[in-house]
DNA sequence: ATAATATCAGAACAAGTGTTCCGTGTCAAG
DNA sequence: CTTGACACGGAACACTTGTTCTGATATTAT
């Protein structure tokens, strides 16, 4: 609550626990930290881990082992998105059925200060290059939240009626017409009415994988 | 691997663990367990729990207190990226020290299924509109792993020495000269010496996080 | 039916673990 | 200088906790 500044051993007992946390999935002890922060009393890890939790950076189990908690942590709580399918742009969007299974292959996990709760979410993966003016290239995943109304100014996922495509463009509703806004902004916007689309969904992440894709003729450098 | 079927008393564990640890953020402990699931001995706990393990339902650290892994989640265990600036065009990249200190507003998390172990890799914010050529707008962010060589193929930070300016393009080496090829498939490549170049990092991922960040004219619809 | 295997219960042990007490040194305020 | 708050180190204690041993009961195979 107070947040004053921390000590440098208390800040060096908090990466530590941060990063013992990430790798082992439990809490270490209080032995634990006191070894890898280079403390040799006990009573001094317990006293620095009581500070830390006066000032709001972890939460304690009183009397249990490996009772840390860190507060920060349940800002990035995981979400599991269902990788549903690819979008083209020549398709509607594929929504998702209501059951959710479980499918650990096709189960895309984020934190939720990324995407939210992760509610009516889920993730398509981009075929072809048509979403250039979108600034998306193939291959690209989308997290998408299915709704039927976006506000001004959201990168939406737009099936147009008359010309049969799907596109993901900015959404803006001017003067009752439908100004869609391409995200590169070299490119110019176009003016629909507002009957002949349709908002699948809005788009809550973008975002493009590198490693290991472009596996072309490797001959390593100098 | 053998993949059998659980037992009941086996799959209550199962499902008491998993929500133990969604709950507390930390593991139970045998005699939690067992008090949990109606089992009065911690010795048929500790059978039962290596039978999960044999089956790869869970990991297991010898003589540690709570220390239960869940192996579904092996694959989404978290890695904290630090935010430790922008990359301009006209800049080289600007690394972080060595020290990796706790700023808790400038981490960014993710999971090690998408970047892997997060050795030696930091995030930028992307500024500026001059990366349209990697197809990559201004907000977005890049996680790079530092490196000064990158295989064939791989999407490179590379700072021109002529031209003095970073560009992200994929790292081809062929016949004595560098193709960098930009992501976008409109462009062109461009031939340079390999003395005019050097790299200073691979990219892992790009991402985009459309969310509240284009609030401009919002104009709400009906 | 008989043997073999799997599952279970209780108990005990050694090591792990959080807590507490006492003493020391530092440093700024009085 | 004295005082008090603060941070630290060492040690001891009591409880926790994983492990192991012995034996009993249930299930399955031969």
């Amino acid at each position: 609550m107070a947040q004053t500044k921390l000590s440098v051993r208390q800040e060096d007992m908090l990466t530590f626990i941060t990063n013992f946390i990430s790798q082992n999935s439990y809490p270490p002890t209080i032995r634990e930290i006191g070894k890898a922060c280079h403390i040799t009393s006990t009573s001094v890890v317990n006293y620095n881990l009581n500070k830390l939790e006066e000032e709001g950076y972890i939460s304690r189990m009183l009397r249990v082992s490996r009772g840390i908690q860190l507060g920060k942590n349940q800002a990035s709580a995981l979400v599991q998105i269902p990788l549903v399918g690819r979008i083209f742009a020549s398709e509607p969007v594929s929504f998702p059925e209501a059951s959710v299974s479980y499918a650990p292959d096709e189960t895309i996990n984020l934190t939720q200060d990324l995407v939210g709760d992760g509610k009516k979410m889920f993730a398509l993966e981009v075929r072809g290059d048509s979403m250039i003016d979108a600034m998306i290239n193939e291959g690209d995943y989308v997290i998408m939240k299915q709704q039927a109304r976006v506000n001004n100014g959201d990168l939406a996922a737009i099936w147009l009626i008359d010309s049969e495509e799907t596109t993901l463009k900015y959404f803006y509703l001017e003067n009752d017409k439908v100004r869609l806004q391409p995200a590169n902004p070299t490119m110019d916007a176009i003016y629909v009415d507002p009957s002949t689309v349709r908002i699948q969904g809005k788009v809550m992440l973008i975002f493009r994988q590198i490693s290991a894709r472009k596996t072309v003729s490797v001959i390593p450098n100098n």
